[in-house]
RNA sequence: GCGGGGGUGCCGGAGUGGUCAAACGGGCUGGACUCAAGAUCCAGUGUGCUUAGUGCCUACCUAGGUUCGAAUCCUAGUCCCCGCACCA
């Protein structure tokens, strides 16, 4: 009977304490002998709320998985650190007007506390902080890496913006689609330069490598093919536009600082472009304009304008370098409407461009007219001429034009390019614009019947003529503001670009739509539609009476639309199985150079930029001379400053002028930091490879302790990162691997999601619903190890469970049981029996643990411990059950463990083995068999007695091999009642009713008498 | 829509071909202890029949099937949960 309470706390400190101080659990590298282990369990974010009941949770799981490792004798790795960047803490510093990292600071101090309160076993030496800057330094260090191997890139794209906090957000603080601080405000989509992580290049690695873990949850491996989404098909090319439309040419030359202006127009690709536009028949003007070395707008104008005659909406400008500007200025001004401008390294308000610069060539705005006046544009820059990068991505996207970025072409002259030629410049006058669309269905190209565009198409613009334009925008903005929450349910629809491609095959000329159901960036954000084979494709076209032509054999009327047979109405390829066609075309295309196989994914690069103070600074400066620069490594790291002023939810780095200004290493003038940060994922994705050397001060790792852990052996974490960071650090293995810093190439070899933890009342734990259930007050009810033991009782730890009070009590009462056993402990001998169920019980517990399934194991210790108390055990029995007690319950166990002489800490102690041989399952089947003949003599007693009949003796007839089986002393005092046990054969035995004649094996004949 | 997981007793949850009326925990009922409550301990806890117990029946979402034998395997249906979602 228990009589009181254990003082818990007390127990808790001290072992805490002697584990501390003993360095019980500081792992060591490259230790003889022993093979390593690296367990590890995803670090917290170290919220101002301390832990919760899913931390207390998660370690625990690890914590039982590291203990039992340990005790089988491996080496074990079990480090913990802190997910310390990200938005709680910069929110709790923009309310009270103080640092992030003060708030960060705290919680993790708490956080320490409160997980050494609950003993855990952590190699506390090796604790990093993402917030530090020796650790975020090697996050820089790792971005400057992927930008040198072409992995990072800076790009435009769609952020979330609220126009009331005037500054972009994070996924996390846009809830269905409204700003968090603005529950009515509906979130923009705006286009923003990003840094972004080149995931994709690793996709199909990223996919086939999940073939070799056979480790890792079914679930998680799914969830993530499918977000790779690998589908091989096949790129087309459809061409577009119309040569027709073209009746002539201008061209306009740029500036020349040297004068010599005869001869500027026989100078690089002048000449040669127009004898090839000549030649097919389109009129050129190459104009010299006038005073080349010290141009005025105006005369250039007057110059132009001699040409007005020619210039209509059939003719192309072109313009090179101050050329380009000119056009734009004039373009701004005039009524004139044309077909198409091309500008070729146009010219900006550039400082190296001094003396143009009071010319008025570059005194425009880019107004809408020029949008108006011109259908398309298009633009060319090298993309080593960096300094005009910067300023041809404002024109392409102001102006909505196509921007063609070509290789080591410089300023696009003669000497440059190392030739007179650019027949780039001359395709894109000439014929029509290729657009590659992406389909995994080419054996129905002959019914493709329309092409849609996407409506976030960065392009599409340029496919939009004139008489359509009015129309398209209106859909364009009908599109944007549809709320996400509505997309779902929004109906496909789209309007015809006015433009139309030509069919690669049969050259008809098919119409272009643009559409919402496109999406940009996946394929190449173009579909072809082929209504007769497709539902979607089939609903649009319907819609819109478009074309249905049907290639596959089938009934259309009766199914709306057949999916896969055999081809028809598609010229050679009639015939041919859909599977055949596929091959047979792709085949055709690739010869006429208009398709080729192509592998899409729907994986999409990683975009790390985040508008926010707290995270890692991405190590970028900004010169006007030398463009985007990368940190120096030596530089580095780029250390968030001290002093930060918030204000609102503005990020506090872009005011912030001892950050932003900073020299440009390379010219020494002044530039500007990057001041976005970087999403706080990229902390998470190496962090196991940090705790391996974590206070290396000159690499972010040594290889040989590296690779002496890796790969982590077990990883504990939750479903939900299994499309984010449980693909993000596999990401990064692989990155850091192919620089040769680490061998392996996936980073956990057994991956393992733990269950989520609801409130007693089966709802998700929430301040407001009051069923939170706080781990540190719980464990004052019912100490660390009740809390730990009903954590992993009641299902497999995968599984989700709710709290329940009762439940703990029921882990607290085994407790309570198994300490006033030892507190009252009379040392028996081991029966044969009881080894039977020690041995039996070491061999499943060690099964059970290692799948993980801990729950069954706590069973089966419950069972071993029943099985103690009735037989009484050994020394050596009461050791082996307090080492697996110990898993869950390590404090209780080491006070125990003390308490019968056991040498050090059992926690150290070795694993028990059991012996094979004293497995007997025969003593099991006895167990048993006697169980239900107590049963039997239960029932019958109740009966005699219900019939008013009074008992007295007992006499059982038993198989003669079983007859000792039952111990008659044992069995009257279980029954209250004098027993006799006879042997079937036995000639002298009492048997008046004849009931030994029931007898079977395992079932004795019962008199009652 | 596509993909994944799952439906077991009052509840949580074991169990993946026989040893299963179904581990273990909780609840509930009865008993012991107690002035009493709590705690603790013991017993019971599918149905109907049968027997003084050992026997049969019905039961693991539903309906079929495979098998000497199924909660466990197969087929169809149904319901629930989760992930991705107009992915060409």
């Amino acid at each position: 009977m228990v009589k009181k309470m254990i003082n818990f706390k007390a127990i808790e400190k001290k072992w805490q304490g002697k584990w501390e101080k003993g360095k019980a659990f500081v792992a060591k590298d490259n230790v003889k002998g022993k093979k390593k282990f690296y367990v590890l369990e995803q670090y917290p974010y170290p919220s101002g709320s301390g832990l919760h009941m899913g931390h207390a949770f998660i370690y625990t799981i690890g914590d039982i998985f590291a203990r039992f490792k340990r005790m089988q004798g491996y080496n074990v790795m079990h480090p913990m650190g802190f997910d310390s960047f990200g938005l709680p803490a910069e929110n709790a510093a923009i309310k009270n007007k103080s640092h992030p990292r003060k708030f960060t600071d705290e919680a993790i101090k708490n956080f320490i506390k409160q997980m050494k309160g609950f003993g855990l076993s952590y190699d506390w030496d090796r604790m990093l902080k993402s917030h530090d800057p020796a650790y975020y330094k090697w996050d820089q260090w790792i971005f400057l890496k992927m930008l040198e191997s072409g992995l990072a890139y800076r790009k435009k794209a769609g952020v979330n913006f609220c126009p009331k906090c005037n500054t972009v957000l994070a996924n996390e603080q846009v809830v269905d689609g409204k700003c968090w601080r603005h529950e009515d405000t509906n979130v923009e989509v705006k286009q923003l330069e990003q840094w972004f992580l080149k995931t994709t290049d690793y996709a199909d690695e990223l996919l086939s490598g999940l073939d070799k873990l056979d480790e890792w949850p079914e679930m998680i491996k799914t969830l993530q093919r499918n977000w790779i989404g690998k589908s091989e098909g096949t790129e087309v090319d459809f061409e577009v536009g119309d040569e027709k439309k073209i009746s002539n040419a201008i061209i306009i030359h740029g500036f020349a600082a040297s004068g010599r202006e005869e001869t500027i127009n026989e100078r690089h690709w002048l000449t040669w472009i127009k004898d090839k536009l000549e030649r097919k028949g389109i009129k050129t003007f190459v104009p010299l304009m006038p005073h080349v070395s010290t141009p005025k707008y105006n005369e250039w104008k007057a110059e132009l304008e001699k040409l007005n005659k020619q210039i209509d909406e059939r003719s192309i400008l072109i313009g090179h370098s101050a050329g380009g500007a000119f056009l734009l200025r004039w373009l701004s001004e005039t009524n004139k409407k044309i077909n198409k401008l091309i500008l070729v390294a146009p010219g900006g308000k550039h400082k190296k461009a001094y003396k143009v610069l009071n010319s008025g060539l570059y005194d425009f705005n880019l107004n809408a007219k020029i949008k108006d006046n011109v259908d398309e544009i298009s633009i060319f820059i090298s993309n080593d001429e960096v300094h005009r990068i910067e300023n041809a991505e404002k024109y392409a996207r102001d102006l909505g034009a196509k921007l063609i970025r070509l290789d080591e072409r410089g300023h696009f002259l003669d000497r440059q390019m190392g030739t007179k030629e650019f027949p780039e410049l001359l395709n894109e006058i000439v014929s029509g614009k290729k657009w590659k669309v992406f389909t995994t269905r080419v054996d129905t190209l002959f019914g493709a019947t329309f092409l849609v565009v996407s409506a976030q198409h960065p392009e599409l613009m340029s496919l939009v003529t004139s008489d359509r334009k009015r129309e398209v925008e209106a859909f364009l903005k009908k599109v944007k503001s549809t709320k996400d929450e509505d997309r779902d349910r929004m109906n496909k629809e789209g309007v015809f670009t006015g433009s139309y491609a030509k069919h690669p095959l049969t050259g008809e000329r098919i119409p272009i739509w643009t559409g919402n159901f496109v999406v940009s960036d996946y394929g190449s954000g173009i579909v072809m539609g082929v209504p007769a084979h497709d539902a979607r494709d089939w609903d649009f076209a319907k819609k819109y009476g478009l074309k249905i032509k049907q290639v596959i054999e089938g009934d259309v009327s009766k199914e709306a639309y057949v999916v896969y047979g055999k081809l028809i109405n598609s010229e050679g390829f009639s015939g041919l199985s859909s599977e055949e066609a596929k091959e047979h075309i792709t085949i055709a295309l690739n010869e006429k150079g208009l398709g080729r196989k192509k592998v899409a994914y729907k994986l999409r690069d990683w975009l790390i930029s985040r508008q926010r103070f707290w995270g890692t600074p991405i190590p970028i400066i900004y010169c006007d001379n030398c463009g985007i620069q990368p940190v120096r490594e030596k530089d580095l790291p780029v250390k968030l400053p001290e002093n930060i002023k918030f204000q609102g939810v503005e990020n506090p780095l872009k005011g912030n002028n001892n950050f932003v200004n900073v020299k440009c290493w390379k010219c020494g003038k002044m530039g500007r930091r990057e001041t976005d940060t970087m999403d706080t994922f990229v902390d998470s994705s190496w962090y196991f490879l940090r705790y391996l050397d974590s206070k290396n001060k000159n690499k972010i790792f040594e290889k040989k302790k590296a690779d002496y852990w890796m790969p982590i052996d077990l990883y504990i974490g939750g479903k939900e990162h299994a499309t984010m960071h449980d693909i993000y650090f596999r990401f990064y293995t692989k990155f850091l691997s192919d620089l040769g810093l680490v061998s392996v190439r996936e980073p956990a070899k057994r991956l393992f999601t733990q269950g989520f933890i609801y409130g007693e009342d089966g709802k998700k734990m929430s301040k407001s619903l009051g069923n939170v259930i706080v781990p540190e007050i719980a464990a004052k009810k019912y100490g660390v190890d009740g809390v730990r033991l009903f954590l992993v009782s009641v299902a497999g730890p995968d599984k989700d469970f709710s709290w329940s009070e009762e439940g703990a009590q029921g882990s607290l009462r085994f407790v309570l049981k198994v300490w006033d056993y030892f507190s009252d402990l009379k040392l028996g001998k081991s029966s044969k029996k009881l080894e039977h169920y020690v041995n039996k019980g070491i061999r499943t517990i060690g099964i059970d643990i290692e799948n993980m399934k801990y729950n069954l194991a706590v069973i089966k210790l419950r069972e071993l411990f029943g099985v103690i108390e009735k037989e009484g055990a050994g020394k050596k029995d009461l050791e082996s059950f307090l080492k697996m007690f110990g898993l869950f319950c390590p404090h209780i166990a080491e006070e125990l463990w003390s308490k019968i002489g056991g040498k050090g800490f059992v926690s150290l102690s070795t694993w028990p083995e059991f012996d094979e041989k004293k497995i007997d399952d025969k003593i099991e089947e006895a167990d048993k068999a006697l169980e239900k003949t107590v049963n039997d003599i239960g029932q019958i007693l109740k009966l005699v007695e219900g019939k008013g009949g009074k008992a007295e003796k007992i006499y059982l007839y038993v198989l003669p091999q079983e007859l000792k089986s039952y111990d008659e002393n044992a069995l009257g005092e279980k029954m209250g009642l004098k027993v006799k046990v006879y042997a079937v054969n036995d000639k002298n035995k009492y048997d008046p009713s004849g009931k030994s004649g029931k007898v079977k094996p395992g079932r004795p004949g019962i008199y009652v008498e």
